[in-house]
RNA sequence: GGUCCCAUCGUCUAGUGGUUAGGACACCGGCCUUUCACGUCGGCAGCAGGGGUUCAAGUCCCCUUGGGAUCACCA
């Protein structure tokens, strides 16, 4: 066992609490799911809590669609949490008290700017060079329009420096004259993310917020309200984004982002969550990683600082990996929805299906490519690929096959073994060679050039099923060559 | 543009002053083989550039370049 360091021997004694906090505007994207898996993984690895919050204070754009997908992605991973879900939108009260507080302690203050003039103010800044930030103007306003709206803003320090230690990226500091005063509660009297962010954090006791990189310039504001709340402030940790191919932030560009679409392309969870930890994370030259692993292994300080490329190859390796390793039986049931998009909808009793998987765990990168490799299994009537035919099947082969069927049709086991025996017995007898007769056989099986061995598919298959295939390519092959 | 962050093969990464710079994906070739795969063996390929510090730099410092993030009454 290794020894902890002091750090992270800190944050396990004093129960480390995480949250992953999604706004419901959208599906779990890659992005999300890997800043919530490290999240999970590094409460379970200090025995910590792991909440979930919804971060639903933009009324407008958020969705119950959102929410529901969100939850559905983080259980397809199987990234439980122990507290919640809870949502920012119960929340308000205790929003308004704070800021009340504030307002009362002199730290806030009403602004009466219209959005309109505060853009044209921006507009003018930026044209002339200068910083967007927001002037002033009411911050030390005397005489008060109380029938006007009004939107309250933070005061926050004009000098000084604020600096933070994130776990992933080191010591971060701002110079405070590059902060402006960030507005808290609009108009309407909803409170802003960077309020609400905070408040919610520090009254669920959160101690370690681990987010995505895209946060980092709000970390400083935050840490100031902290401090004008009077509350602890919280360890961060910034992990670095995911880009596309082009280097570009991940998007829809990029082919599916949503981990469900992932789901439906037949990817495992396990091989996701896999990808995902490694892409920025690392311990020695692994490469695969179980959750059990994940947990005793993962610290969030060998979290890598810069932004990773996402590799569909890869993860299809992972994936491959994860099928060929798995479990026939919980692959047959997570191939069932597969099976039905192609016609199958009931779970077929013949051949049997944890058999077929076995076949093809092997040759398969995804469960889409396993249950189009199961089909011909489950056709009554295959179709022949005709060029196949018209390359392999020779004016004697229909003659080898009648042989084969006739020999096969006798055995007495119908094991791998036996059914090999009895085949290379054909082969000698007719005096041919294995590739004078394999590929016909292929074909009359599977319809095609490419299936798992022949001797497995004949064993899945069973004696009667194959010689009935055999049967009925040698009047096909018969008649095809008049 | 301001601010902040980042920089080892095409990609994910190991590396914490002394290494023939290691592994993995992808790619290429050999082997295995009744097909496709799997597997296996081998190969290609990298420290962005420039200055320092040091006996010694991928490793420390500075600059340049490049990339990213962010500058909302979104989160």
């Amino acid at each position: 066992m290794k020894k902890c360091n002091n750090q992270s021997l800190g944050v396990s004694m004093s129960k480390i609490r995480l949250r992953f906090a999604p706004s419901p505007t959208g599906y779990l994207h890659i992005g999300g799911a890997r800043t919530a898996l490290f999240n999970w993984l590094l409460a379970k690895k200090l025995g910590g809590t792991f909440i979930l919050r919804i971060e639903d204070t933009d009324v407008a754009r958020s969705t119950q669609v959102s929410v529901d997908a969100i939850l559905q992605g983080m259980e397809w991973l199987g990234l439980d949490w122990d507290e919640g879900p809870f949502y920012q939108s119960d929340n308000f009260p205790l929003y308004k008290e704070k800021v009340q507080q504030l307002l009362a302690e002199g730290k806030a203050y009403k602004c009466y700017c219209t959005a309109e003039a505060l853009e044209a103010k921006r507009e003018a800044a930026l044209k002339s060079g200068g910083k967007p930030k927001y002037d002033g103007t009411c911050r030390n306003l005397n005489d008060t329009p109380e029938d006007k709206p009004f939107v309250i803003r933070f005061k926050a320090p004009l000098d000084g420096v604020t600096v933070f230690n994130d776990l992933i990226k080191g010591s971060i500091s701002f110079n405070n004259e590059e902060l402006d005063d960030l507005i808290i509660q609009r108009t309407d009297g909803t409170p802003t993310y960077n309020f609400v962010v905070v408040v919610d954090d520090a009254s669920m006791g959160i101690t370690t917020v681990i987010r995505g990189d895209d946060h980092v310039n709000n970390t400083p504001r935050q840490v100031l309200l902290y401090q004008a709340l009077g509350a602890p402030v919280p360890q961060f940790a910034h992990v670095p984004m995911i880009l596309g191919s082009d280097k570009a932030r991940l998007s829809k560009r990029h082919g599916a982002t949503s981990v469900i679409a992932y789901r439906d392309m037949g990817l495992l969870p396990e091989a996701m969550i896999n990808y995902l930890v490694r892409l920025g994370w690392s311990s020695g030259d692994e490469e695969i990683f179980s959750k059990e692993e994940l947990v005793e292994k993962f610290t969030i300080e060998a979290v890598g600082k810069s932004a990773g490329v996402f590799n569909p190859e890869k993860l299809l390796w992972l994936n491959a990996h994860y099928i060929k390793a798995g479990d026939p039986e919980r692959l047959a049931e997570l191939l069932l929805p597969f099976l039905a998009d192609r016609g199958i909808t009931a779970r077929p009793a013949q051949p049997d299906l944890v058999n077929v998987v076995k076949t093809l765990q092997e040759r398969s990168k995804t469960m889409l490519e396993m249950a189009d490799g199961a089909l011909f299994y489950y056709k009554t009537e295959l179709e022949y690929d005709q060029e196949a035919v018209q390359k392999n099947v020779k004016p004697e082969s229909s003659g080898y096959l009648k042989s084969l069927s006739a020999a096969l049709s006798t055995a007495d086991k119908f094991d791998h073994e036996s059914i090999e025996s009895v085949f290379k017995g054909v082969c000698a007898d007719l005096g041919i060679k294995m590739g004078q007769i394999g590929p016909a056989v292929r074909i009359a099986l599977s319809g095609g050039t490419v299936s798992p061995s022949i001797y497995e598919v004949m064993e899945v298959l069973g004696k009667e099923e194959t010689c009935r295939r055999l049967d009925l390519a040698t009047a096909r092959f018969t008649a095809a060559q008049g």
